[in-house]
DNA sequence: GTATTGATTTTTGTATGCAAAATGCAAAAT
DNA sequence: ATTTTGCATTTTGCATACAAAAATCAATAC
């Protein structure tokens, strides 16, 4: 790990940044410990902006506080991560709605590049890329739509769904043949600018997302309640 | 003021609810600094717990760090504030949509019991009591229906309008008598455990409230455009 | 073999100290 | 009179120190 003492200004920024980094890319799994010492002395630096930093993920839920415990990586049940995409569906309607509203020429045509590798295949295969996109995608549109407040909030939403999906294939929850469809509907809708459309039908899309979520949770308590599989104890 | 020091167990939290007070309050402006050391003081606490939860309240936006120069309470604009009001929009109606799906028979009795005071009077007079009301049925409604997440992201915004409201009347952007009906259909919805209707009330009852605060934007541009008042400079 | 207790080690929460940056202010220059 | 420069003061960002709490682990009791 690099020293990173000298060469920035703000050191709690960038434990913040990397540390964000380790959970999205659960070099650090829900439900660990922290280890402020070690940690710190890995990045090169003191306790004080690495609780900074914790500090901060601690209020976007990313991290959990246990007093004079110290802290945790968050641990989200299904049914919660139910919870959080109920969010971005309100959350990312708006936003799709304010981008319909806002958008220039130029963020069109950048809109519209998206997904084209994927458009003409009726059987897309690479799911890592698909995976990516799809996160770009939703990233631009609360990029263009939504500011300031909101922006944060979806990111966090965002950040907390990606170091979840991580176990499902890819960070999928549904198949990219199924999603391509309703993600050109939306560019369509944007670029159109119709704000009403555009918050329709991005709703639309997470609420197939979802109702899957939701079978997945029925799918695995008939399989627990049948005696098929042990629940996890994590 | 009364020294923290000695009596609790984590001086961020309690620094933390305290600033927090102090900019609901207006005990610190908008657009003013956080003297550190004075405050720090004043509290008979070091300055690392301060620190620590100025950091929370960066993240809620209530208070804004410029490196190297400090940090100050944050400032809205209107502008700003009907983002604020559109989020307020689905969040509160995601909350409603909950509150009705979740809620308990002893709840629904809570529930009915606001505005009770305010329902049969023709013409409210007492805007302060109607706005504590006000405020009470909203966190109430967030109480029930939204957890964890949603919840703490309501009280950000919740607090923002409160700090900013106090400039219009007892910090209602509408009088009692526009709004109690639709208070009370929004009550009627969740106690009939309607969750379609109480989202869509909801939505409804603060889209008015959006309009009219977009009303008083453009009514302030006229007068500034024709002269008549001088933008104040804050 | 398991549970309980006590001593030892770690880790947390907070205060304090210090260098570097920013601010304020007075004197000099325009 | 206003702007600029240089110096003194204040404030910030970070490291470090230390007491109190928690975790660990070994020894003892059951």
């Amino acid at each position: 790990m690099t020293n990173l003492g000298a060469e920035h200004e703000n050191l709690d920024q960038k434990a913040y940044e990397i540390i964000k980094n380790m959970i999205i890319e659960r070099q650090i799994l829900p439900g660990e410990k922290i280890p402020q010492e070690k940690l710190a002395q890995e990045l090169g630096i003191s306790r004080t902006p690495l609780v900074s930093a914790l500090k901060f993920l601690e209020h976007e839920k990313l991290v959990e506080s246990k007093p004079r415990r110290g802290y945790f990586v968050r641990l989200f049940s299904k049914q919660e991560m139910v919870s959080i995409f109920e969010l971005r569906e309100v959350l990312e309607g708006l936003a799709a709605r304010r981008a319909a509203a806002n958008i220039t020429e130029k963020e069109i045509e950048t809109l519209n590049g998206f997904f084209k590798a994927f458009a003409e295949s009726t059987d897309i295969s690479d799911f890592k890329a698909y995976a990516r996109e799809d996160r770009r995608f939703h990233n631009f549109i609360s990029e263009i739509g939504a500011k300031e407040f909101l922006k944060s909030i979806l990111q966090t939403c965002n950040i907390i769904t990606a170091s979840y999906q991580y176990l499902s294939s890819e960070g999928l929850v549904r198949p990219p043949n199924e999603t391509i469809e309703e993600h050109l509907a939306v560019i369509k809708a944007i670029g159109d600018r119709d704000p009403d459309a555009a918050d329709e039908l991005m709703r639309a899309h997470l609420k197939k997302t979802i109702a899957h979520l939701r079978q997945d949770i029925e799918k695995e308590k008939q399989q627990i309640d049948s005696g098929k599989v042990i629940r996890p104890s994590f």
